[in-house]
DNA sequence: CGTATCCGATACACCGGTGTATCGAACAGA
DNA sequence: TCTGTTCGATACACCGGTGTATCGGATACG
């Protein structure tokens, strides 16, 4: 048994080689790509045997899922704080420029989150899930977006602030692809800032 | 030996196996996802033994190639066409609704599509050789709007008919991550539509 | 400190896929 | 039809990873 939380002690030790475990997974996943790796591999990343990988998780699924969740929810946590800090008036520049430098920050994650993409795409359950995380994404934007409406123009051929923040997505996941293949951070952040801001103040 | 092209007989029948050994593939690989397939698994789904396929590929990583090449060139020569069709001054809507059409019509592909970009983005050689498809799909779009330069008039926010192409590619790129994820063909194609000519009437 | 509990290392049995070597059957060409 | 070549099926040896069961050392807690 893996998953068999039967509330019983907190445990110190256990907490540690979890995360040293999920850390090393990110390091592997991120090198090789989903489907290519092995359990025993990531054991030996981290410094373990397989014994413990069995005692935390359940297979390498549940494993890939839980890197995923916190992963993500930490660059959801990174967006809202840099929506966050504008007062009521959006500055419209200054915000893309940090949202941008938020999510193309990390090369390997962008690797370990179209690996994620693949696998949710072929699987209904996880695709929920996935649409879901977007959804709230998609929703702080609009919430911003919104919130600043009547101070900054928004072009109305996108249809509304959903529309907007539908298209911004967009924009994240096509710069993603351009992103993965050239690997020119700086050239991919400026383009995203450049279509961002031309989308946004038309 | 896999790849000895001694230049012998021309065999009519290994052409057929290798059609059929791709195609098989294709399935198998739409449906499970590379990485998570079998030499095997493909055979049994083509109707032959593994004999058959290490007499026509190297190993999975060559056949997995040469699918994506096949279907690639297919897709671009099928974009061009559409992009033909049109005489000299471009009817936006109309060549964008062709476009679409073509770009996403099959769900596999997207998946097998998506899997090639994230074998691509752990290998700079295939990295390179993706990069140069993508930039000839771009250059045609380049092509086709410069040559309607003067008809149409395009935003200039995006920075010339290059910008432009950019800017389409990357809405295509964006609007393939939300397919992959929700399935709702004509919802993306209708949204695609929409926002392509949006970018490109501003 | 003592001890009950938890955690992770070790050992074991097992399986599925890999790649190669061989050989009979299918095929193209005369 | 005959023949030399090619293709692909079969058989074999092999390996790496999997999952489980067990046990000794670590850890929290009184």
């Amino acid at each position: 048994m893996a998953a068999g939380k039967t509330a019983g002690r907190v445990t110190r030790r256990r907490l540690r080689t979890r995360a040293n475990l999920l850390d090393a997974a990110f390091s592997v996943f991120a090198a090789k790509g989903f489907g290519h790796v092995s359990i025993e591999e990531i054991c030996e990343a981290a410094g373990y045997t397989r014994g413990a990988f069995y005692s935390n998780f359940a297979g390498l699924d549940e494993l890939f899922f839980a890197l995923y969740a916190q992963r993500a929810e930490l660059i959801a946590e990174q967006v809202s704080g840099a929506l966050a800090l504008d007062g009521p008036d959006l500055d419209v520049p200054a915000a893309v420029d940090r949202v941008t430098d938020v999510l193309l920050l990390d090369h390997d994650w962008l690797l370990v989150k179209t690996d994620f993409l693949v696998h949710a795409a072929r699987d209904p359950e996880v695709a929920r899930g996935l649409l879901e995380h977007r959804a709230r994404l998609r929703r702080a934007i609009a919430d911003r977006l919104a919130r600043a409406r009547g101070h900054t123009e928004l072009p109305a051929v996108l249809g509304g602030v959903e529309g907007a923040a539908h298209a911004v997505v967009a924009a994240y996941d096509g710069v993603t692809t351009r992103l993965l293949l050239d690997r020119d951070v700086a050239g991919a952040r400026a383009w995203l800032k450049q279509l961002l801001t031309a989308l946004l103040t038309g």
